[in-house]
RNA sequence: UGGGGCGUAGCCAAGUUGGUAAGGCACGGGACUUUGACUCCCGCAUUCGUUGGUUCGAGUCCAGCCGCCCCAG
């Protein structure tokens, strides 16, 4: 009998996961990664987090209920390290980060897979909707979209490597969010209707600006705001409250709407524009991860997404001298956001990602 | 104390030949969302510097007053 570390957040779908891994016949051991640390800024009780001390007794009660063995993982520190850190950090520099795949890549699928070597597991699972298969013709593991496709979560998980697919299980990634919540009724779960999380799990408040303000203290630095032609607009508090195609918080009177078009961390100026301005034709990557091949040789068409919430959209790919990648969309994208990760897809296969550098002209 | 202009919500700002207050920003609430955004709903001036007048009816016309601005002194 195989034995899995399910990762248990506490929500619905880790749990019910857990559930379902039991009835596949694995031998399942719940583990939830504490993620929260008591020096954060304004004693912050994290209620409410995908990780919070609220998950932790969730998650025990379900393991309970379950009657598989818990564990309570403390990855504050390489969360600290890893997460808020590069979350500060890519803010700082004008970029708009999303902790939650560089979360995903560190600590999930690193630091659990360690604690499952410690625990003599075969696995680890998770509650994202995604599912993989193993294909014959290139030897590869790949990783494909959730079945439902309104919940798919693919997008969060493109930097997965071979070795961490090969020890993964996703066992909710077949079903529709709706049947899992109903498995959770069934099961007597009484996180079977606790809303999906949302929001940065580490910035319960919403508000991930004074998280960075109190974290690093004085490197907010105040600028201008311009448009496109460089004439000032007005002032703004600091480039972290920005992020390329944001039309709230901009303070400024205008005719018809602006947003936020580009972000110079070397001026600390914000450049704004309207509507029409803020498309872009394409985008050049970096940190790229391969799944569905080890690399990319050619030029090739693909579908895109440039958000996590975003359709895909049809695209070139090129592989560029520098190890980077090229993309230039068939039609311009709106709000093209340095450090947001870019997926690359044929149909329900993912190809890999990377992290969007820079943005291209609409021209391209 | 000559000439000209302006004064509309917290901020910009439109208001046609007088007919019963656009829009943008900001703000509040909701939907959406395992990041940040975007988007979508809903709310947000009984009132137009002020006092009178003309009129069936005035932000829109007239007069006085108050406060700004520009040119000329």
């Amino acid at each position: 009998m195989a034995r899995v570390i399910m990762a248990m957040s506490g929500g619905v779908d880790s749990s019910v996961g857990a559930a379902l891994l039991l009835e596949q016949g694995y031998e399942v051991i719940g583990v939830t990664m504490q993620l929260w640390a008591s020096d954060l800024p304004y004693g912050m009780d994290l209620e409410g987090g995908c990780c919070s001390l609220g998950a932790v007794e969730d998650a025990r009660a379900v393991a309970n209920k379950l009657g598989i063995p818990y564990y309570v993982l403390n990855l504050s520190a390489p969360f600290r390290a890893q997460v808020i850190y590069y979350f500060v950090k890519e803010y700082l520099a004008g970029k708009t980060p999303n902790p939650c795949i560089v979360c995903n890549q560190r600590l999930k699928f690193n630091d659990l897979i360690d604690k499952a070597k410690s625990l003599e597991a075969d696995y680890i699972a998770t509650g994202h909707y995604v599912q993989r298969s193993f294909d014959e013709q290139s030897g590869r593991w790949l990783l494909t979209k959730g079945l439902d496709a309104t919940k798919d979560q693919s997008y969060v998980l493109y930097g997965m490597t071979q070795s961490q697919l090969a020890q993964s299980l996703f066992p909710v990634g077949g079903y529709s969010k709706r049947e899992i919540r109903e498995k959770a009724v069934q099961l007597g779960l009484e996180v079977a209707n606790k809303p999906d999380s949302q929001e940065i799990c580490f910035v319960p408040d919403q508000d991930y600006a004074r998280f960075i303000q109190e974290y690093v203290p004085g490197q907010i630095r105040p600028g201008q705001i311009v448009d496109t032609s460089g004439k000032v607009l007005g002032e703004h508090a600091g480039i972290i409250h920005y992020t390329v195609g944001q039309r709230k918080g901009l303070g400024i009177a205008a005719p018809e709407p602006l947003y936020v078009v580009a972000i110079d961390s070397e001026k600390d100026q914000v450049v704004v524009g309207k509507a029409t301005e803020v498309f872009f034709g394409g985008l050049i990557t970096e940190t790229l991860n391969w799944i569905a091949f080890e690399s990319l040789e050619t030029e090739l068409l693909v579908e895109v997404k440039i958000r996590y919430a975003a359709k895909p959209v049809l695209a070139v790919i090129k592989p560029l001298v520098n190890g980077t990648v090229r993309v230039v969309f068939n039609e311009p994208q709106r709000a093209v956001t340095p450090g947001q990760a870019v997926v690359f897809y044929q149909g329900e296969v993912v190809l890999g990602g990377g992290i969007i550098r820079e943005s291209l002209g609409v021209n391209y």
